[in-house]
DNA sequence: GATATTCTAAGACGAACGTCATAGTCAATA
DNA sequence: TATTGACTATGACGTTCGTCTTAGAATATC
């Protein structure tokens, strides 16, 4: 199940994330991926930018996974909350703080810059959203607040990733998270 | 008063924060700058990392400002808030949702790679921590509160800019903002 | 006006970049 | 076994990268 093609995309990811798009040069991605130099080209004939776009959709859905798990039917929304926002803090911290939000660190430098690559981030934020939504909903937030919670949620995500990575520390990330509860109770009153 | 220095580093802040640190290149920076060849090594002879670390305190400083007049005497924290966000959102939506926070493009990208320009990073985060927390304060809300609001606040800013600069779109920034101050009231009862 | 200092001009340097072409290997089918 | 298709090896292509050198112009100081 590991073919040179799947390797090279992990390796995207991980590096993308902790480096960005442009730092990260094709032949450091062949290297450190461990694929045969020959394959790239056959696997990514169009380059660096289809190889980014594949890293980019993988990532998308990893992140999707992490929400829809979080979730989980039969948990309160606040202890998904405090569960995503636990999780995900303790990986950033495991990672001595260079595995951030693997989209974000692209989306910043390549908005300006390549629309296509632009676009896969747009649609990561948009399926992300969503995903929140159902799984706000699914552990029995009212619908017609699901919305609007969704996307404070996902803002306070990605700030606490960026606010938490730069300063490293935890903190900013489990504050977030007691924010996100306390404006979930609201909800609730 | 303008410098070739100064254009440079006004420069810098502009090109980093809309693409990044490593996709630009220093024959851009010098370039666009206008200023003459010969004086950029000459103003930074340690190269495009000087440059960069110097573009990272003029940023700092200049967001610094921002939240210092946001939260400008005889205002309400509220009110503070409201302005804080709604004058970034307006910034960000009339560069095409090309300029987004200075410091985080650059922050994501080398965090992992330059400890210098990893800890100007940090030292920005904190010390707008710092003013906001001081705005809040001087805008009436209680000492013991502002500093964990001000982390909040923070991390809003930062996830709203990410968010609404992806998804281009101003609502993530102003949907923070009322966020911001429902957790405000909260304090306030 | 002589002299010292600051600033600018122009371009060479090796290294690394992303891309691409050609030839070679290998497994499977017929 | 012959042959086809998928995959791999190797390295050259022209650019552009960040850095650095050397020399010339401008400006200040006495």
């Amino acid at each position: 199940m590991s073919t040179p093609r799947d390797r090279m995309i992990l390796a995207a990811m991980k590096l993308f994330q902790r480096e960005g798009y442009a730092a990260t040069s094709w032949r450091r991605l062949v290297q450190d991926s461990g694929a045969p130099w020959g394959s790239a080209h056959h696997y990514f004939p169009e380059g660096k930018e289809q190889l980014g776009l594949a890293a980019l959709e993988v990532a998308t859905e990893g992140v999707a996974r992490l929400f829809e798990r979080s979730f989980a039917p039969g948990r309160s929304a606040a202890d998904g909350v405090q569960s995503l926002f636990e999780v995900s803090a303790k990986q950033l911290e495991g990672s001595g703080y260079c595995e951030g939000c693997p989209v974000a660190t692209v989306a910043l430098e390549i908005a300006s810059t390549s629309p296509s690559l632009a676009a896969a981030c747009q649609k990561a934020f948009d399926r992300w959203r969503q995903e929140i939504e159902t799984g706000l909903v699914r552990c029995g937030v009212a619908a017609d607040r699901a919305g609007q919670l969704s996307g404070t949620l996902l803002t306070l995500f990605e700030g606490g990733l960026v606010v938490a990575r730069v300063t490293r520390s935890t903190e900013p990330m489990l504050s977030a998270a007691t924010t996100m509860r306390v404006l979930l109770e609201r909800e609730a009153a």
